[in-house]
DNA sequence: CACTGATTTAAACAAGTGTTTTAATCGGTT
DNA sequence: AACCGATTAAAACACTTGTTTAAATCAGTG
């Protein structure tokens, strides 16, 4: 028990911490279910927000890398943006994913702390820059950078607000109807169709 | 200065509650702004939930409300849209607009609570409803009700993300490029664009 | 002016927080 | 077995928080 007890620590953080963001988790819930003293923090970590960082950084390390040597390039671009999608959703809405990890990241998108430069820098980023080149090709060659990004943001938002909205979502047309919608088929279906089609939209405007 | 302690107290929290959020947010400070003492809050609210909830109500009241006698039904449907979009990103990301009413209801939209049911009850879900009245005209007349709420969904993620993720987004792309961005008229063209390419084609997809 | 109820004030309270201290315990080495 | 550094444990510390108390002040009324 060496250091597995700092090992259950980062891992109870990163569950706690990504329930209940860096605030309202406490050191002591997390050695609760970590079954570890109060004190072992300061011991293993130094403070509170190291502990967190360590936990960010985990769940960014762990999950699936963006590895673009196996990246199907060769795909027409439509159906790369059609995969594309299929795995951001299924990474943010699938609730059988057992782990912390998206959960967390997640959390930290939407409240960026000290952590998020680095995870911009070794997650976002990454796909980020993989959905605009796949952009790219969908949209006329000399459209300027600026457009791209754009359009990028057009597509990861109708992505986020299934994830970030809800809350919202249930009270707005119902619980249940609501919870119909989580349909990763489906929603990767209707999203590549709407992007697909303003895309090409785009294209034959710069005609 | 009868009540105009409870005024100032509602004013103050609401800046502060909007800024930090409810729990992050102090009664020292609300009442710091306030020029009242802590225990003022006790007095005329009972505890900081209720004030909390006199704020958000506060907040949506003191809105533009919809006013659907005053909107342009009678303008073709994709002049709507474009309306509809401008107004709400406008609202959204508008920092010369002054006050906290706004910023108090997208931070309730981002974290509800127990004020969240009356906001969407007399805020997000009238101007929800707008939406899907317009997304209406431009889709097939015997779409399903669940596909329309999938586009309406695709049109407020794409305003929303400008919103709810501009940390990130400033990481992304740099600070000065994103800023760039935040032109309510190119992001208003942008979107409205992008969209009324996907509605179209799902109206064609119907025939 | 004196009385009364509403309001304000300063101080204290009780609970919870991250952190530190100090002593005990463990595991390996001589 | 005795020693030693690393680790764990329990308790205390210092501070912040929402809330309450009890006295002081104010505003209106007889």
């Amino acid at each position: 028990m060496t250091d597995e007890t700092r090992e259950r620590i980062v891992d109870a953080a990163g569950e706690v911490f990504s329930q209940k963001g860096f605030q309202q988790a406490t050191i002591r819930e997390i050695c609760g279910l970590a079954e570890a003293n109060v004190a072992a923090v300061n011991y293993h970590f130094g403070d509170k927000e190291t502990l967190y960082v360590e936990a960010v950084k985990r769940a960014h390390c762990e999950s699936v890398p963006v590895d673009r040597s196996e990246w199907p390039s060769d795909l027409p671009a439509d159906e790369q943006l059609r995969l594309f999608l299929e795995k951001m959703l299924t990474d943010m809405l699938d609730r059988e994913t057992p782990g912390w990890h998206t959960a967390l990241i997640m959390r930290e998108m939407a409240h960026p702390t000290s952590a998020c430069e680095e995870l911009v820098r070794g997650y976002i980023g990454p796909r980020f820059e993989l959905l605009c080149e796949i952009l790219r090709a969908l949209l006329p060659q000399d459209m300027p950078g600026r457009d791209v990004t754009l359009h990028a943001f057009s597509v990861i938002g109708q992505c986020l607000v299934y994830r970030f909205h809800r809350p919202v979502g249930r009270l707005l047309i119902g619980e249940d109807e609501f919870e119909a919608l989580f349909d990763v088929e489906r929603l990767t279906r209707h999203i590549s169709n709407f992007c697909l089609a303003g895309l090409a939209a785009a294209r034959e405007e710069a005609l």
